[in-house]
DNA sequence: CGCGGACGATAACATATGTTACCAAATGCT
DNA sequence: AGCATTTGGTAACATATGTTATCGTCCGCG
């Protein structure tokens, strides 16, 4: 039996909890053990840890997609990730086994999304080794740029790997290379 | 029929093909589609890209491991990572008809090999957002001993996106840290 | 409406890291 | 053995980035 993705998603809609969250939603704790798959109806979250008292932003997610912790969720493991709101969202909860029963029935249909789940990741490290804070700053413009005007700032700085202070000046710098009057 | 992935890899011995190399064997260009599978008996084999010039190193492979160029290999696509020996190896490749075959009759079995995949690049990720580099590297230190004794410092430097006169540095920092007599 | 916290900019200073250049030791190859 | 290449260390200087502190604005919430 072949199932797309979301055909499947849809047979189980009686099993999924649609929460409606404010900003700063504090959805799987650090630590805790993740129970759910978390799809995105409208909204934004993030996933981040704590580092000696200061969070860095590991990802960022939008309405349309979905996410889990997957390290603990796999692992069944406390997770070393914590996930929360960025703006007011409209959330879609699946629990663990029903989780498990899609994965299950999905099958080998995993492999390809598994792979560029991977490349995309790979896709991330490279930049880190390959690009300055501004370039990549830069490649996040032109390629999210829904992303810089919804996400505050400092996610954003954390996200790149660099303080907040100097997100704003590599902002500043560019700000004024565009000027031309 | 459930196979495990090495007794898997055993029926397709008449497939492989044993290349015996130097160091610094190239074998697989940037720009070219990835066409095997490699296993490594013995030896040590590195990915990397080009980058205006200079060499930025991906990741490291030693015996018992295998790995090929995920990107170009499943989308069919230019490879934009290289992969080359870093010492005399041993290796055993396996051409692609054959590769996609032996990942049709895993199917399923290949995800929580995918998963694990995935949760691993996640932590380099988190270690560039977290750690710095001088971190970085005595985790590879405590983590990966034979890696830095095996693998030329200016590899180990672009693969934690450093200058090699960096690392050169951090690594005397540290002998004087550990240094009382 | 007003207040407090979140957000963003900037300055001044400290530290980390890159770049270039030079040298010494190790290694491979003939 | 001898030479060229690779590898690794160090110094000096330039640049990038972090840290702390201060300020102004905006926005949510009572």
């Amino acid at each position: 039996m072949l199932y797309k993705f979301r055909e499947l998603w849809e047979q189980y809609q009686s099993f999924q909890r649609r929460l409606d969250v404010g900003a700063k939603t504090l959805l799987l704790e650090e630590g805790q053990r993740s129970e759910h798959y978390i799809y995105i109806e409208k909204g934004a979250v993030r996933t981040y840890f704590n580092n000696n008292g200061e969070d860095k932003t590991v990802q960022f997610f939008f309405e349309g997609e979905g996410l889990m912790a997957i390290e603990s969720f796999m692992n069944d493991a406390p997770s070393p990730i914590a996930i929360e709101t960025i703006e007011p969202s409209v959330l879609y909860l699946l629990p663990k086994p029903q989780v498990l029963e899609m994965v299950a029935r999905l099958g080998a249909q995993l492999v390809p999304l598994l792979v560029q789940r991977q490349i995309h990741y790979m896709h991330e490290f490279v930049s880190f080794i390959r690009d300055t804070p501004e370039q990549r700053y830069q490649q996040l413009l032109t390629e999210r740029p829904q992303l810089i005007l919804r996400v505050p700032q400092h996610y954003i700085a954390s996200y790149l790997g660099i303080s907040k202070v100097h997100l704003s000046r590599i902002k500043s710098k560019l700000a004024k290379g565009k000027r031309h009057f």
